[in-house]
DNA sequence: TAAAAATACTCCATAGGTATTTTAT
DNA sequence: ATAAAATACCTATGGAGTATTTTTA
């Protein structure tokens, strides 16, 4: 019923798409490498999916899950600043009415 | 960049604005009363705006703010759960292929 | 006075950090 | 030899609980 995950790991794992690089990611996050891994890891094993490839050497790749995930974990990230977004406006609307 | 709030907060919302009742919401989310409290409080302030209506008495009114919230905290919920959805399904291809 | 929300406080789980190891170029 | 990810461990923050107070219908 209740997602097993917070919007943090949905932004760590779209980051992660994004660099194919946890270091880099991590600095763009502004957490640690091995904070991020550490979320990476959770959300795969809390949810029983693998998101990335990262078997084989330091090449990070998306899997066809990673992919799935990612585009929607970027609506739910989306719908998420328009929640306050809106509400910030429909606030301000009271104010200058 | 990054939104002030986590998907349990969304959760909160979503179930406060249905039942109106801050304690009925709270047994729904298997959490106590004054948790569910601070939780909607937190968000309200962390992000400046009025979700609810709880000045006058003890009925629970949502504000123009809080309807433009919630609707789209459900859609950010949906597209969290259909990210570990899709993920799940894409990985039980490979393991059914 | 009863029912519901807010407040005060306490505590523990866990999110995040540092240090280190492993691995593959 | 280097660069990057994983692992181990530790700490501190804050998320959640219990007890209590406040409020109004």
């Amino acid at each position: 019923m209740f997602p097993k995950i917070e919007l943090r790991h949905l932004q760590a794992v779209v980051v992660v798409a994004e660099e194919l690089n946890f270091t880099r990611a991590a600095h763009r996050l502004h957490i640690t490498q091995p904070t991020l891994s550490f979320q990476i890891t959770e959300v795969e094993k809390l949810n029983g999916i693998q998101l990335f490839d990262r078997g084989k050497g330091r090449e990070v790749k998306l899997t066809d899950a990673g992919r799935a995930f990612v585009e929607e974990a970027r609506s739910a990230l989306c719908h998420a600043e328009r929640a306050i977004h809106l509400a910030r406006a429909a606030s301000d609307d009271c104010g200058t009415r």
